[in-house]
DNA sequence: CACTTGACCTGTCCGC
DNA sequence: TGCGGACAGGTCAAGT
């Protein structure tokens, strides 16, 4: 579920509570996930002060005074939960999906010298935490191989058509959701860009009109800016650095919109599978050409 | 080589 | 009520 818009709401939201924190302890039970040998973590990471909080596609980096980075990635149902040093072992919030932490999804707890921590929940493992210097990160495979930033200033629509269209023979929705294509498309941009842009998500890329990419990419600058300023995407898991809910799907236009009508149109919006995921679409306006 | 499908996980929901 | 199966969707490995 995390995607571009609820990683840098993450992101924004860390980069105001984690710079200048000195890591104390960091508890941890999941060498799958978090596979850095123990003398690693003791050496460049406690003890360490974070520094900056980045992100690039749906990673977050975190950077510290020891130049290495802990590099995360929420995958599906990751969070990054601060508790502030006055909150420190009672609830949380009245608008925060979670309770007490730690709980049963708690996976990494970094405590800091202030006596505020850091919560990597998962519940379902699919996300990862990695311990490397500044200079390798770089050089691992997800970063050489994703794609630009869509919301990069320098990012024009002229180059979005000519990285689609390495992809001529996939279907559009195939092609947004591929990191390496463009960074930070996810399921739930990729079905509202498509439905701002009035195009079928089973439309090969060979058949679009460079008209219909130009529209698409105004269309997906605009989703994800619209997602950034709500917050994100809450369903069941995604929340904030503060534990609280992104308000984006309160705005959607199709996704799990499905026997809903088209705000467009007023026709049933449709939910298929393409590319293997639970896709929505208004029939009437994204016709297939 | 280009592209598609399955595996990785766990919690929830649906039908019987 | 209990149980099996489908589903959720980011990414990489394996398959076509």
């Amino acid at each position: 579920m995390p995607e571009l818009p609820e990683v840098e709401t993450v992101r924004r939201g860390l980069s105001e509570l984690l710079p200048g924190k000195q890591v104390a302890r960091v508890d941890f039970d999941w060498p799958k996930g978090f596979p850095n040998a123990p003398g690693d973590v003791a050496q460049f990471l406690i003890g360490a002060k974070v520094t900056s909080v980045k992100r690039r596609a749906k990673v977050l980096l975190i950077e510290l005074d020891s130049d290495y980075t802990l590099v995360i990635h929420l995958k599906m149902t990751g969070q990054l939960v601060f508790v502030g040093e006055q909150r420190f072992g009672a609830g949380h919030p009245n608008d925060s999906l979670i309770g007490d932490l730690p709980d049963t999804s708690t996976r990494v707890t970094f405590a800091f010298k202030d006596g505020s921590q850091l919560y990597f929940n998962d519940q379902r493992k699919f996300g990862w935490v990695r311990l490397l210097p500044t200079v390798e990160v770089p050089n691992i495979d997800f970063m050489k191989k994703v794609g630009p930033e869509p919301l990069d200033d320098s990012f024009m629509a002229k180059q979005f058509e000519e990285r689609l269209r390495r992809r001529n023979n996939s279907n559009i929705k195939a092609v947004l959701l591929d990191q390496t294509v463009v960074a930070g498309i996810g399921n739930i941009y990729a079905d509202e860009s498509l439905w701002g842009a009035k195009i079928h998500p089973t439309t090969l890329v060979k058949d679009l009109r460079t008209k219909q990419i130009e529209t698409l990419f105004t269309e997906l600058q605009f989703v994800l800016n619209l997602a950034i300023e709500k917050g994100g995407s809450s369903d069941k898991n995604y929340v904030n650095a503060e534990g609280k809910r992104g308000s984006y799907l309160q705005f959607a236009r199709v996704f799990r919109r499905e026997g809903q009508a088209c705000p467009r149109c007023n026709s049933v919006i449709e939910k298929s599978r393409v590319a293997g995921r639970g896709t929505h679409i208004c029939p009437k306006c994204q016709r297939l050409s």
